[in-house]
RNA sequence: CGGGGCGUAGCGCAGUCCGGUAGCGCGUCUGGUUUGGGACCAGAAGGUCCCGGGUUCAAAUCCCGGCGCCCCGACCA
């Protein structure tokens, strides 16, 4: 099980060093379909705590579990044009139910039956608006069924030219978050509201600073009338988007057909918005806090807390270290920790850490003899340092080291972050900067699509968001960073992925 | 789809230029000794050399044609 090779460093090869650790850390692998990777149990893990913390955030704001088909037929599509535009040229479809055999050997045993083609293709959902507004309209009929609050886990399927490790795979998990409202102003807090329940998770859980803000319209949902989006800054200084909120407004509801009686009599389509996260945030987590011995995960979101690894060089030493490193396990326990004693006997102590660190866990406690006669263990923390521990009341101690590592975690990243973002650059400044490395370069922005399309083509940079107040500079620019017309906006510019 | 790299044991690779019937490191299995930062010794298992043709007495190696993967771009969460 034990990696024999060295991890890639990241500053020979950032792309080969974020495989490596998500291989070490044995988070995912390869499958033998083009595009698709297998989450493995221990990425999943992570996901799974993901999806818990962000459930009880959903629920705490009101929303509701559902599930709804995977197959969208395929007029659905077609009904709000921006959003058939978007998603055209990216979608698996279902054209046939049947396989015949053909008498052939090997590969060629089967083919597809041209009789059992269906009369209408059924897309692989790409995103679930459609199919979820199409029941809607079902289900609303009075302003009483509003708000209607949803919410599903489910995986999706977006033919990608390119893919990348949990980044940008053929087939992915998410959660969509789609609502239904009254009113547009209600719409419009729900998507903010659910923008800002994103950046907690992000930052409490992930320890992963994010700045938020509005996309341009040339960034925005294909068929949303505002994205709002949650950017961070990766150790290659790319910015990745974490999460996107919609206000769709009432482009769905006109295409569905979602109308209900309002409290006067009249007749209304109600504002619908829509949100997500995906397993992308896992790749996210990897490339905002890993280092060249493998992933580091944060204390929230760690599959393993902390590993107890015992020492022994006798039979009796073995039984010793072994019953106390039981003890300690238990009292972790106790205490909600998760927490692995590894007792595997042909392994070194020293294979083990570094088996454990790969995957990422914070807090490793180290049990031997001579620890035991001083009534302590040692401690050593994934991100460095190593201090003894008294035994008595351990897990009060792990508990403050892993609140303290989540918290240091999330202070480094804001830092690196800072270190590497740029205020009121003038052009020159810019080109410089995306050239010399990269980041979050703030700048004034005429808004116009064709400064947009310069920038990218001589830098690689986009604008990742129109920034939200808080992250705003204290003096608003007031020319375009590009061409020196009045700004309309302070934007955000960064190489994405 | 364009550019670059690569397909040889579970993983990482050498061998390809110059053809002679496949090797190294790690891992795995067995036994023993070990265990405070990747243990050591002895033995063993494990390969359609990506696929299909061709040249040759002989092909991992040369020729032709496919396929696949990774990286960079275009598309995108």
């Amino acid at each position: 099980m034990a990696q024999a090779q060295k991890i890639t460093p990241r500053a020979k090869d950032y792309s080969e060093w974020y495989n490596d650790v998500i291989m070490h850390a044995e988070l995912a692998d390869y499958s033998p379909v083009r595009g698709c990777m297998v989450i493995r149990p221990h990425g999943y893990r992570i996901w799974e705590l993901m999806q818990r913390a962000l459930d009880d955030m959903f629920r705490a704001t009101g929303h509701q579990n559902a599930y709804f088909p995977l197959f969208i037929p395929m007029s659905f599509l077609a009904k709000e044009a921006e959003h058939v535009e978007g998603f055209a040229k990216e979608v698996a479809l279902v054209t046939h139910t049947r396989l015949k055999a053909t008498g052939k050997s090997g590969a060629q045993a089967v083919m597809v039956d041209p009789e059992s083609a269906l009369e209408e293709p059924l897309v692989i959902r790409p995103t679930s608006e459609t199919i979820i507004y199409a029941m809607f309209a079902k289900w609303i009929q009075s302003y009483r069924d509003l708000p209607l609050l949803m919410n599903q886990w489910c995986n999706i399927v977006r033919w990608e030219l390119r893919t990348r490790l949990f980044l940008r795979t053929t087939e992915f998990l998410w959660q969509e978050g789609h609502t239904a409202h009254a009113t547009e102003a209600e719409a419009e807090a729900e998507a903010r509201q659910m923008l800002d329940v994103y950046r907690k998770f992000q930052e409490d859980w992930m320890a992963m600073p994010v700045i938020t803000g509005r996309k341009t319209d040339s960034e925005k949902f294909a068929g949303a009338l505002r994205t709002y989006a949650l950017e961070a800054l990766m150790q290659d200084n790319k910015a990745l988007q974490a999460g996107t909120s919609h206000n769709l407004g009432q482009n769905f509801a006109r295409a569905f057909n979602v109308q209900y009686q309002t409290a006067a009599g009249g007749l209304d389509y109600v504002w619908n918005t829509s949100w997500g996260v995906t397993t992308r945030m896992i790749g996210g987590l990897v490339m905002t806090h890993s280092d060249d011995n493998g992933l580091v995960a944060p204390p929230k979101l760690a599959p393993v807390q902390v590993v107890i690894v015992p020492i022994w060089k006798s039979d009796e030493e073995r039984s010793q270290v072994s019953a106390v490193g039981g003890q300690v396990k238990a009292e972790l326990v106790k205490a909600d920790v998760r927490v692995e004693l590894d007792l595997r006997e042909n392994l070194k102590p020293g294979a083990k850490y570094f088996e454990w660190e790969a995957k990422g866990v914070p807090l490793r406690l180290e049990i031997g003899p001579r620890d035991i006669a001083a009534g302590q263990v040692m401690t050593a923390r994934r991100t460095g340092g190593k201090v003894p521990a008294k035994l008595e009341g351990i897990a009060g101690a792990v508990s403050t080291a892993l609140e303290e590592i989540q918290t240091a975690l999330f202070k480094a990243a804001k830092e690196r972050r800072e270190a590497h973002s740029i205020r009121g650059a003038t052009r020159a400044q810019f080109i410089e900067f995306m050239k010399a490395g990269g980041g979050f370069a703030y700048g004034g922005f005429c808004g116009s699509a064709v400064c947009e399309a310069e920038i990218k083509q001589e830098t690689a940079a986009t604008v990742r968001v129109l920034p939200d107040p808080e992250f705003r500079s204290p003096e608003p620019p007031r020319t375009c960073m590009w061409c020196g017309k009045p700004s309309i906006a302070e934007a955000v510019w960064a190489q994405a992925y």
